[in-house]
DNA sequence: GAGTGGTCTAGACCACTTT
DNA sequence: AAGTGGTCTAGACCACTCA
């Protein structure tokens, strides 16, 4: 084993591809609108067949980072907001979307066995909006020990840093508890909603958060169609 | 023109093969465990190329239908418990998906202007579990306007005999009316888990309904991936 | 008209796992 | 040892749509 970890399995041509254009589209390398290459042309730039770039595009375009057309090309998508499923969560572009001005607070942070502990408040207009309470692992996000999440809050560092396979939203109603209650200023025993999120990336638990706001003036909102496509 | 509606844009090769594999899968012809022919099979079978089977076993790997082994071969998953979304939302299902005994009576029905307007209470092992307020649009299921909801609760009749092409659910948290604690046989001001979903056929929308679920004790999960495959 | 993606082929070699 | 999926190639033709 010339790694330490063993955790490189010769990954294939096409996966090895796929991250390449993945790290330019998160990043901002390629910016929404960017018109990526042609397949042609990426199969010359990665001494490769179309075939192989044919399918990390469509692959990528399955994942929303990309739209294809004929002729036309294909060109980066902006955001990453609406999958055609629940929404993956994002409490900045929540407020922003509400038209709503936003800032958020770390409330706690600390390095912990394998991962990153946060707590953080988002605000809405100076107004407790959000309490979030935030587990990043560390195998699976190496750079979150030094992020100070000052600039963005850990959720939308996140989605702009690391691609996603999988995730699951847990939503119950709950009295909020005296400390919930102080946190966002509302009466205790007032409903919150809560949401427990998890997202995996190949099979690796990437962050587990909770996100608890309060219920009355809070909705979460998922739009859906049957078939995969 | 040649075909009334246009519907049917020459479906693609390997999309006829996924949609003939699906329907044997789906229908229980190939039931949970069975082996499913080799890829070089299945293309002797259709008549195309090892890789254009390939193609539609990986997207079917992907959906979660089959496990893929090398020289194992592939076989059919058991059930189709999480599909890519917030699941269909079906209280008798979740009941029994949960080990309990269902039960359901309709508290009112209603014929108005162009629509029934229903409320049911869904039972868990005799308990009071989700109270459900439901219209439905005639236009799009003139059936309703006759069936008593007797033997399913509406939402499962409607599963069973309305296609869908678009969904959406709201969820919020609320504290609970002296009218909802009621029913729901819990203290009034206690939290509420509360959904409202609307699902549309061709733009056109079907029914609302919204559900009411004591907040302490249950929770909404919704399980998805950005890419199909 | 020409460039792009959409699809499909007929092979090939490899990795893995069961026999 | 043999059969399976995993991957990749070097072409090909078509459909679409922009210029």
């Amino acid at each position: 084993m010339t790694s330490a970890k063993g955790e490189e399995p010769a990954k294939s041509l096409h996966d090895q591809i796929r991250e390449d254009l993945e790290a330019h589209i998160l990043s901002g390398d390629w910016p929404p609108g960017y018109r990526v290459p042609s397949e042609l042309g990426l199969a010359k730039h990665y001494g490769c067949s179309r075939m192989t770039v044919n399918k990390v595009m469509t692959q990528l375009a399955g994942a929303g980072l990309v739209l294809r057309r004929r002729r036309a090309g294909s060109v980066v998508l902006p955001q990453r907001s609406q999958n055609a499923v629940l929404e993956i969560h994002n409490v900045k572009d929540e407020v922003l979307a509400a038209g709503g001005w936003y800032s958020h607070e770390i409330l706690s942070r600390r390095v912990t066995d394998g991962g990153v502990d946060l707590s953080c408040l988002h605000r809405k207009d100076s107004v407790p909006f959000c309490f979030e309470h935030r587990v990043i692992a560390l195998d699976a996000v190496p750079d979150a020990r030094d992020e100070p999440f000052a600039d963005q809050p850990p959720g939308t560092w996140l989605l702009a840093h690391v691609p996603w396979s999988e995730a699951e939203n847990e939503i119950t109603a709950e009295a909020a508890d005296a400390d919930s209650a102080a946190r966002l200023g509302i009466a205790p025993g007032a409903p919150l909603l809560v949401m427990t999120r998890r997202t995996w990336k190949n099979g690796d638990l990437v962050t587990e958060a909770r996100f608890v706001y309060p219920g009355g003036g809070h909705r979460l909102r998922a739009r859906f169609t049957p078939t995969p496509g």
